[in-house]
DNA sequence: CAAGGATGAAAAATCGATTTATCGATTGGG
DNA sequence: CCCAATCGATAAATCGATTTTTCATCCTTG
């Protein structure tokens, strides 16, 4: 029934005004909390709110206003952890000021983060929180300063000649991760990443390399990457390991990294931390309770977040002036997946009941 | 500078009028594709179109219409792979149809999610894709139905008296569970879960305990369920296991189960499947990298999203009639951390370096 | 007591589109 | 040759708010 029963024309303004024996202006007014208007009337325009249940129309009332009140969030996914707290927290604080957030995915793809944007910019957002494909030089970037929006970037950026920055400081994340490998004994690391187009990524690699050498120049030091997809990682790393190269310890610049390895481990019988040891960039959930639990940086989301957003409505409450770049600390989670090379029984794989693939 | 330069006004439907020598009126038709208009006016507009780079405001747009090319999607939460999937298969289907997709968290709150319906009627949404933190009973749904909302309720549904439901096949993916179980020669089966209030989760519970006892009616099922938060499940399993109860497989109902009865088999020093075997409800991409692999019961996300906004747009459109109630076919993963009980080495967890905790 | 100022509210314009009503021109039929 | 139907397009109303302008009162003050 429900599907024809009460939904009666929601009273608008005019019909609180007429209830109210006033104008449509005055219950504006009241609304919005102007003082010029008598007490008694303004008493009677809340009683008829009250009585009508009358709500004020988002879209009526964004209909003047050259910035409305909606924020739009563009992600390159939905499905991590991190990104899904990002936009939880996104969400929570649009709200907070009265702010719709609008989501959309870009599913990895510049071509679609374009499109979302010139979506959101039909729909006059009054700003724009972005953590781009690859980095603040794609695209979508370029179509917001064509077009004189309003916006902060995120994530997978450093710093930007038109918008505030927000990411976690990739940098000195890894150059924690790489003192405690090296602090371990590790000379023989591994990095594996995905595109290094992408600014932060980058910043991870040189960071670790950076502080790894400083610390022990003898450190060796290999870097797979891989453009785009995920898959070709798999395989490079899989040839890699196949012609007999050894490190002692991998660090993933990111979360599916960190899976491909964990797989490539599987698939060789290796258990860390006795054969390999492994970091991951990003932290998740299950991570701390499979056997080993896995190392990895956590990044400061909600800081992200927030931060971001404070920048984006300062930015649309008009605030001029050169655009900032922060950088939030990590916290890196040391966990059972590393220790110090050669110190555990070298295993074959022997000691699972799962014989290591050929 | 992008902070000021270029936020000209957008042209409007009357720049481009003026600007082709015709109405707002003949604008609006050609775009709208009315054929009563002259073609060498309907070429001049588009031309006209082309030229200032208009595109329709669609706030202006939806203004006059009672339901807005707007749908609104309310979520428990955004941080799981589940959810992030069927945001991200929601948004693409409203793309596809000119709908723009509002999603919001719930974050596990009946108020909450009232709250944001609330809302989304303000909004004037022209549907609403509701996963209750609960059950179809709950606020929600109510006030959806008290305001004649038109919405499809999935995931943790079954069927309801005014909306359309979608959801997984929970009881016949958990008897498939109980055959691989008992298949096994498990006697002694632990079930863990959340809320007994939720529909699913109880579908799920007696879809399991049916089968299983069809199969063997000397299986003991015990099960441990506790409201709202994980934590009380985590030290309900503790003082299960503490008091000495040995099940040889346990069978989570849910995928914050899986991790809590992870975390409580590593405290213990038991490991999969030579201890105890572990099935969890829904599936992650970790589950097939950790070693061992975790079983589990992948949820058809695409189906279940694809098969709501068909239905939904069907009851935008008009379509009256009964609610139906839907059920899409899960896939039972059988992974390494399934096994025959008592077909490995019993540890104590001494295969492992780290020792047990007390 | 009249001019000027302050006060509070109503009327009207506006935002940008869609839709309905209206109007002029062309064409056809009687 | 005139009225009517048809076609194509424009003017105007509408959606639901906000904001500016106008207007009527009342109060001060010289």
């Amino acid at each position: 029934m429900a599907h024809q029963g009460a939904q009666q024309r929601r009273p608008s303004i005019h019909d609180v005004a007429s209830h109210a024996g006033v104008s449509a202006a005055t219950v504006s007014k009241v609304l919005a909390g102007v003082s010029t208007v008598k007490p008694e009337n303004a008493q009677r325009v809340l009683d008829a709110v009250e009585r009508l249940g009358y709500r004020v129309d988002p879209l009526a009332s964004d209909m003047r206003r050259a910035k409305r009140r909606i924020i739009g969030a563009i992600m390159p996914e939905f499905e991590s952890e991190f990104f899904g707290q990002m936009v939880t927290e996104l969400e929570g604080l649009a709200e907070q000021r009265g702010y719709t957030l609008v989501a959309a995915s870009s599913r990895e793809s510049e071509a679609r983060e374009k499109e979302i944007l010139a979506r959101m910019h039909d729909w006059r957002v009054a700003g724009v929180v972005l953590a781009p494909v690859r980095n603040e030089h794609g695209p979508a970037a370029a179509f917001m300063k064509a077009n004189g929006m309003t916006g902060v970037l995120i994530d997978r950026v450093l710093s930007d000649d038109a918008f505030d920055t927000v990411s976690a400081d990739s940098a000195a994340a890894s150059a924690e991760v790489a003192r405690m490998l090296v602090g371990k004994g590790h000379k023989h690391i591994l990095i594996i990443g995905l595109a290094e187009g992408a600014a932060t990524v980058r910043a991870r690699l040189e960071g670790f390399r950076a502080q790894a050498l400083a610390l022990d120049p003898s450190v060796h030091i290999d870097v797979i990457t891989s453009e785009v997809s995920v898959e070709p990682l798999r395989s490079s790393l899989r040839d890699y390991f196949a012609r007999g190269e050894r490190p002692t310890a991998v660090y993933s610049l990111l979360l599916k990294g960190t899976l491909v390895a964990l797989s490539e481990f599987r698939r060789r019988g290796w258990h860390c931390p006795n054969d390999i040891s492994l970091v991951g960039f990003d932290d998740a959930e299950w991570m701390q309770v499979t056997w080993p639990a896995i190392a990895a940086v956590v990044q400061p989301v909600r800081q992200i977040a927030s931060e971001a957003m404070n920048l984006l409505f300062r930015r649309v409450e008009g605030l001029v002036g050169p655009p900032t770049a922060r950088l939030e600390p990590c916290q890196v989670l040391m966990r059972e997946s590393v220790g110090s090379p050669g110190s555990g029984p070298h295993s074959g794989g022997g000691d699972r009941q799962q014989p290591p693939l050929s």
